[in-house]
DNA sequence: AGCACGCCGACT
DNA sequence: GTCGGCGTGCTC
């Protein structure tokens, strides 16, 4: 600012500037300043979404978190380049939500962005290279190499390309050398191209042309003129069949859909000669990518007992938040689920339902569009990104005022919610590890609650302890739902001891007679069968008979898993595969055999031993595609597959009267995780497996695999004895600090080097010791799995006392260490990983 | 997280 | 000699 004259209007466009603090997607612990144009001016507000750059070269969208007058001092911002709507995307509630989300997982504003926002609301930018339009090669004064030559050439012919193009033109990696010296010798140009993801879906239409449409005179004229035209003649028929316009001149305005007329084998040439002639013409109507349907009148009949329990949660809530609805499998927790959405939605508040992935394809939702048709927004993980978008916007424009979804849609922009269901809230599901942010979903459901005054409710047949104690010490509700709805009765259990079947010589196939003489019997009354086993491949791994050798991951510290299918060896971690080797590599023994149980190779087993029944097997791998789960279920409840094996899965939302046996291969294997959860999810599972037995007319049979059948927890499983073994469990909780009664936060140190990443962890496990909270520190030790992706982990488990704020403190001191332990030239490379409430 | 800038080994 | 490895510093 060299003369007076421009500083003062400089001074002067400062001072009355206007500011943005943008939130950026990207993982770094701050809102960015960006100024804002002075026509954008007024048109902006909090919520926004903006095109704004980002270093360099990034063009990212960003959401205005912000907006004032002040200047920042130390830098001089970059201008927003655009607005992309004109309306917030996001509301002021849900960026306070994201704000306490990042505060209270750890992490950073624009991580909680990434995963709230679907990409399709993400811009996306990519590099790209044209060629420079005043570059004429005969006179350039620099003289280019092969390889910029090959790249000009294959430019030649196209308007544009990407990096990657050049990648696969060239046949080499690292093309920026290139690029950079064309761009040097004004050869190129390089530039970003921006581009919206979503598209709308797009029909094509046909209607008359509006001076015939009102015209019957008109129209006859042209029917005289098509007289010796047959096809055109047809197809036009074929349109006032569909379309009676001369009854209603009205219904030409949406006119009918162009694949009618292909579908009806019409000649499309002809059709466009008709459109060509002005007779026809064609148009684009946007149209939801989700089916309209009408939400049913049938009115929900409760049951007395539902009736109570409707009455009872309405009393409760109204001094408490949060309630936990505690029901066991067939209680008839849906209707009254409805009941109060139904009040809710009829009071003007927005309802959302979260349900665990799996169960979110099962009758459940079925029954819930039957009652609300497509006024329900369905929030799925199987979702393309375009319909995520299309949930996003109808829950933004007041469309869909109720959403059932997975815990992603914790994220829409709801802005009046009155009321927060989180059904089986017990679920680990719910829990997201990777990447973050780290959050739980039931316990985020609670705060998204809580910021817009609504009531949450958590439904279970076994609730996490956590819920079940928040709701013992009075700070929720709690109603309980005893009976089973209808007639069924509780199923009838069974230990079967593996180890004495065993040593008699009667285990088959590892199955105990028992299991098999049930499973006989239950084929021979064609009734059905579930064995569950929760782990899926073929077996967890190989071992040598002769030396115990185990193959291993290179890069993880963990053994290949066998999938027998295509005879390879692959890592659950990372995804290194191998095929299996003919012989033993450490010894040369041709005695590889597969070690373990997984459900393939139960399956395999079932058909050996009853060779007579139709198997299928329900897992990961079988329901990948979006409809994968629901085809299996059906063909289930159809009573084509008389045994159903499968993980979890099979626990949820299979709803079926024929199911006499359920058989759990290996309680042994849920019980002895070395987890202090491992025996509340054991009898979470092994409950909810056994509640889809019996049914109505018939009382169903449970058999548990065990090797040690005298344990408590069996017998409190058999009793339905939830409480006491609650109570058993609380006990041990207590005596050695777990939750619920302290708060956990996990530390994890990752470094390539072993050395470094124990050191780092070491240095951070002791700086942490001196942060002034009351807590109790372990290790740090290497991880459960010491190595993935060739990085070596250390784990520090904190459990901090619940009292105060003392875990916040402790959080924040925590921050400040990290970047301490970061800012350290040793260890610069090591990440550090921060889960709380990790479980 | 990406990406640019900057300083040391094995290759046309 | 250079290409290209990844250490380190920054992004409004």
């Amino acid at each position: 600012m060299e003369n007076l004259f421009g500083e003062i209007i400089d001074q002067e466009t400062e001072s009355t500037g206007f500011f943005a603090d943008v939130i950026i997607p990207v993982p770094i612990p701050k809102l960015f300043t960006y100024k804002i144009p002075r026509n954008l001016k007024d048109e902006i507000g909090i919520g926004f979404r903006v095109i704004v750059q980002f270093g360099q070269k990034k063009i990212l969208t960003g959401i205005i978190g912000k907006v004032h007058q002040k200047p920042p001092v130390a830098y001089d911002a970059k201008p927003i380049l655009d607005l992309l709507d004109n309306h917030a995307t996001v509301n002021p509630l849900q960026i306070r939500f994201w704000a306490w989300m990042a505060e209270y997982y750890c992490c950073n504003i624009g991580e909680v962005m990434n995963a709230a926002l679907p990409s399709g609301l993400k811009l996306s930018s990519e590099s790209k290279i044209q060629l420079n339009p005043t570059y004429d090669s005969d006179t350039s004064p620099y003289p280019l190499d092969d390889r910029e030559d090959i790249l000009l050439q294959a430019l030649a012919n196209k308007s544009e390309m990407t990096y990657d193009d050049c990648v696969s033109v060239l046949g080499i990696k690292s093309i920026h050398g290139i690029i950079k010296s064309l761009v040097i010798k004004e050869a190129i140009l390089v530039f970003e191209q921006v581009k919206e993801k979503y598209s709308p879906k797009v029909e094509t239409r046909i209607r008359l042309s509006k001076e015939y449409a009102s015209d019957k005179k008109a129209l006859e004229g042209v029917f005289q003129e098509l007289s010796n035209k047959a096809k055109q003649e047809e197809i036009l028929l074929k349109y006032l069949q569909e379309v009676p316009v001369y009854k209603n001149p009205d219904l030409n305005t949406k006119g009918i859909e162009k694949s009618v007329f292909t579908d009806a084998n019409l000649s499309a040439s002809s059709l466009k000669t008709l459109i060509k002639n002005g007779i026809l013409e064609e148009y684009k109507l946007i149209i939801s990518r989700f089916e309209k349907e009408e939400p049913s009148e049938e009115e929900i009949i409760l049951s007395e007992l539902q009736l109570d329990a409707v009455a009872q949660i309405k009393t409760q809530l109204e001094d408490k938040n949060t309630l936990l609805l505690h029901g066991i499998t067939g209680s008839g927790k849906t209707e009254i689920y409805i009941t109060l959405i139904k009040e809710a939605l009829a009071g003007g508040s927005q309802v959302l339902l979260l349900l665990p992935e799996i169960a979110l394809t099962t009758h459940m939702v079925g029954r819930l569009r039957q009652v609300f048709g497509s006024d329900m927004g369905v929030f799925h993980s199987k979702y393309s990104d375009n319909e995520r978008v299309e949930v996003w916007n109808g829950v933004l424009s007041g469309k869909l005022s109720f959403v059932v979804g997975v815990r992603s849609s914790l994220f829409l922009p709801f802005d009046s919610l009155g009321l927060v269901i989180v059904d089986e809230e017990h679920e680990s599901s719910f829990k997201q590890y990777e990447p973050a942010p780290r959050f739980q979903a039931r316990d985020s459901a609670i705060m998204l609650a809580w910021l817009h005054q609504a009531k949450t409710i958590l439904g279970s047949a076994t609730p996490s302890f956590e819920s079940f104690y928040n709701a013992r010490t009075g700070k929720y509700g709690y109603v309980s739902l005893g009976k089973r709805y209808g007639e069924a009765q509780l199923p009838e259990y069974h230990l079967a001891d593996i180890l004495v079947d065993k040593k008699k010589n009667l285990l088959k196939l590892d199955f105990t007679r028992l299991l098999r003489e049930s499973i006989q019997e239950a084929l021979k009354n064609q009734e059905q069968v579930l064995i569950f086993q929760n782990r899926r491949g073929y077996a967890p791994y190989i071992s040598c008979e002769d030396c115990g050798w185990i193959p291993e991951c290179e890069h993880c510290d963990v053994s290949l898993t066998y999938h027998q299918f295509n005879e390879e060896m692959r890592c659950h971690y990372c995804g290194f595969k191998e095929k299996v080797p003919s012989t033993c590599p450490a010894c040369g023994s041709n005695k590889l055999s597969a070690v373990g149980l997984g459900t393939e190779r139960i399956e395999e087993s079932i058909s050996l031993l009853f060779p007579e029944a139709r198997v299928a097997r329900m897992d990961l791998d079988t329901t990948r595609s979006k409809y994968g789960y629901q085809r299996l279920l059906e063909e289930f409840g159809s009573g084509n597959v008389d045994i159903l094996v499968g993980t979890q899965m099979i626990t949820k939302g299979l709803d079926f009267g024929k199911v006499t046996v359920v058989g759990v291969m290996d309680a042994d294997r849920i019980l002895f995780f070395p987890d202090f959860r491992a025996g509340e999810r054991a009898f979470q599972q092994i409950t909810q497996v056994a509640g889809r037995a019996g049914r109505r007319d018939k009382k169903g049979k449970v058999i548990i695999q065990t090797r040690k059948p005298d344990q408590q927890i069996f017998h409190q499983i058999i009793q339905g004895d939830y409480k006491n073994f609650y109570i058993q469990e609380m006990g041990d909780r207590q005596r050695f600090f777990y939750p619920p009664f302290v708060k956990i936060i996990k530390v994890t140190t990752r470094h390539k080097d072993y050395k470094v990443a124990e050191r780092a962890a070491r240095s951070l496990h002791n700086l942490m010791g001196d942060i002034p909270v009351k807590k109790i520190m372990l290790g740090p030790e290497k991880g459960l799995i010491g190595k993935i992706k060739n990085q070596f982990i250390f784990e520090s488990i904190i459990k901090i006392d619940k009292a105060g704020n003392a875990q916040a403190q402790f959080k924040q001191d925590l921050q400040s260490l990290i970047n301490e332990m970061v800012a350290h030239k040793d260890f610069r490379s090591v990440r550090f990983v921060v889960d709380v409430d990790p479980y």
